[in-house]
DNA sequence: CGATTCTTTGAAAACAGTCAATCTGTGTGG
DNA sequence: CCACACAGATTGACTGTTTTCAAAGAATCG
């Protein structure tokens, strides 16, 4: 049950011990979720950390209009939250859903809150997790901010391969930005120069 | 020296004590610096976190045709630095500079990492920080996915009307991710519509 | 005043969005 | 196994927005 979040934690953190992987299991719920499930819905506040075991799922907020907006994707051996809400505990503006099914483990942020108090390592673990998550944040605002969407496209496909072959491609338009008319168009206008 | 600063921390973390404060100026370094000075240089790596008591600074970054992009603005109760570089200790591949003569406070990494392990409350303001900054970049992403030049636009002047008003009109076209004459256009259209 | 920075303007071209229709592949129920 | 619904991807015609480039007006500062 633990072997892949096992492996990404001493991968992540080598020196967290038998005893610190122990404490983290005490407090690790299991949890299934099925293709199109959500794991938090717009209004609910986030009461859990989430690391996915398998699968892949989005977060994503809708405009007036119904029109879905992705945050952020994530795969195996990826978290995945609404930080806002977790973090303040006020309702989420966002949607979190599975676009696979799903294996997670849920920790209780007074849980994890703990593990961090109680184990310096993984709290290292935890700083360097946050800090990672906000360059990866920057980076896209200076690549919105700056990169055409034809640019914008081939770098996420490249930066983000394994999430590319299995997220259809209007969730990666509505991920960048465009219009999934537009995103097919700069595909086949880009296959047709050369 | 301290007034602005000291002010600042007892209103966001009420329960330091005034030894905690004595160990925060211990390692305060003050720093003065003229319009269009750099803090950081493309290529240095940063080595202080930096509070600014006055002035306004920018951080932003030089595409490949020489045009700026700015991530982000800062006055006076603001924090500034690129975190990426300070974070991992790589060269920065951003610029932050002044927009106004400025006067700051910095704190040099290691400083302010024992001021973190030491002064429990300065931790819990510090993690505080952080995490209203990550609110801060997932909303801006979802905002430029999502919306018009135009709501961007009137977004940014309800929420920073201090930097608004101290900051050339390019400068907030840069940030928004539009050349400064659609702003310029943006703007008139506007007063004409109404 | 002269130099620099900032903002606005105009015209053309490039780009992206909208709407409606079609095409494709997948999977489910009969 | 087939028919059908459904989700996803593409296409075309049209509209609207944004960029580009070049130029000219304001405003500010030494």
């Amino acid at each position: 049950m633990f072997e892949v979040f096992d492996e990404y934690l001493i991968r992540k953190q080598p020196d967290l011990t038998e005893s610190d992987l122990a404490q983290i299991h005490a407090v690790s719920i299991f949890k299934k979720l099925r293709k199109r499930q959500y794991l938090l819905q717009e209004g609910d506040v986030s009461h859990h950390a989430c690391f996915i075991i398998k699968g892949c799922l989005r977060n994503y907020r809708l405009s007036e209009g119904g029109v879905e907006h992705i945050l952020k994707f994530a795969v195996e051996n990826w978290w995945i939250s609404d930080l806002e809400s977790y973090n303040n505990g006020t309702p989420s503006k966002n949607n979190i859903d599975a676009i696979e099914d799903c294996d997670l483990i849920l920790i209780e942020k007074q849980d994890f809150n703990r593990l961090t108090e109680n184990i310096p390592s993984f709290r290292r673990f935890h700083e360097r997790l946050t800090s990672k998550s906000v360059d990866a944040f920057q980076n896209r605002i200076i690549s919105n901010i700056s990169e055409t969407a034809e640019e914008k496209y081939f770098k996420f496909i490249s930066s983000y391969p394994d999430v590319f072959n299995r997220v259809p491609l209007h969730m990666i338009a509505s991920y960048l930005g465009v219009t999934r008319e537009t995103l097919s168009r700069i595909r086949i206008n880009h296959a047709k120069r050369r």
